[in-house]
DNA sequence: CAGTGGTCTAGACCACGAG
DNA sequence: TCGTGGTCTAGACCACTGG
């Protein structure tokens, strides 16, 4: 397993709550029971109420308990099955495989957003946004197309830069905080200009990865991220 | 916006949070930048210093500050873009539509792991395990094709259950707690027996996931998912 | 209504690591 | 070394909601 050992410096709260899951493992508390409640888990582990709420709370977050005022603590009849994907910066992400970045613009215009992005963003139809497509690279090779709308208006300072010499991803990172962000993957066949600029055969499948930020000023962007064929996004544990 | 508006009986910590992201959004503080320490914030908000390391934690658990003893906490340089997923049951997701569900068997056996699933489940190439291949459809169309490996030692009774008749996902769920588990998107083509089961064209660009959980025993089961064409997996916020 | 989790507080000690 | 976050505690009040 990849558990370390508790040492003599694990919180006591995170002691508290490996003890309750190594319970349920165990099926000493089975799926659907009830637990003790806190107060008494904290004679039993020798803790505050504090402490014993603080490690349910992170089992409740793992989906592994079902905790209800007056009702108590249940282990989870249907456990959540919940991952966590961190999404990289594809500069960092190509440079940590030791291979060499680069990024190039292929397309830099005004426009308004075809019907499939206006819907998925809520923008106004007539809203004028900057239509942006551009490839990354890892040692020459096309790591990553990405198809993007970008709103102007959304930062003070977006209208003066110019994205054929900077990248979006990492000016947005730096410049654009916000508040609501939608995410989702799909597999598309590669069409004829997916097909061109990853220099792959049309058709092939790609795994997409569509995200769409908001500010409290509106659409910010949203990206369709095509991946060359191959790639895989893992779940950070 | 989809924020709701802080009502009068919102957590003093979450309030806290709230007003620290505004201020981050607002550019009062910047990327970079070092902001109060944890003491004076208390002072700040009229919390005690416990409800303010709280809300702090909020934040630093979804990457929009770095915290660092002594070094004091500062406004990320480079917010980590976090995405959780949650894997619903099968039968839900389908039924949860407004489809009748249904599960077939198309293939169940004893024999050992091929090379790809034994690298990733780090199994034993001499260990006895069970294929199971199976079709889940709602309203007869079909909705995902699971290619699973069971290890029918990972937990008491799983030798004894006949995965023809029991719908492997479920029992799972309900009888093998696991301890650890990894997932992961790609896109694949279709093929032949993709394409046959799913009743598509070969060829045709599928959403694949992957997903292998572990207890203390080992391996318990190690699926590829292969979702209908069309398919899209969302991020819940 | 009353039991249970949710949250806050004031104070304390400790671990870490930047300076 | 010593400022800062990490954590714990004992006690308290409150908000839900099941019975």
């Amino acid at each position: 397993m990849t558990e370390r050992a508790p040492g003599p410096t694990t919180p006591k709260a995170q002691l508290i709550a490996e003890d309750v899951r190594r319970r349920i493992l165990d099926r000493e508390w089975r799926q659907g029971d009830r637990i003790p409640d806190e107060a008494e888990l904290a004679v039993t582990f020798g803790a505050a109420r504090a402490t014993v709420n603080k490690a349910l709370q992170l089992l409740a977050d793992e989906g592994l308990l079902e905790r209800r005022r007056r009702a108590g603590t249940r282990v989870a009849v249907d456990p959540a099955r919940k991952a966590t994907f961190t999404i990289p910066v594809v500069r960092e992400q190509i440079e940590q495989q030791g291979m060499a970045y680069a990024y190039r613009v292929f397309g830099l215009s005004q426009g308004f957003a075809p019907e499939a992005v206006a819907e998925r963003t809520g923008v106004a139809a007539d809203m004028p946004l900057l239509h942006l497509q551009a490839v990354h690279y890892g040692d020459g090779t096309p790591f990553q197309f990405e198809d993007r709308w970008l709103n102007p208006r959304a930062v003070p300072g977006m209208e003066a830069v110019d994205f054929r010499q900077v990248n979006a991803n990492e000016w947005l990172v730096r410049n654009a905080p916000y508040l609501r962000a939608d995410m989702a993957f799909s597999a598309e066949s590669a069409d004829v200009r997916d097909a061109q600029l990853l220099e792959i055969a049309a058709g092939t499948a790609l795994l997409i990865l569509h995200r769409t930020t908001w500010n409290d000023a509106g659409l910010i962007t949203s990206v369709r991220i095509a991946c060359r064929p191959g790639h895989v996004i893992r779940a950070t544990p």
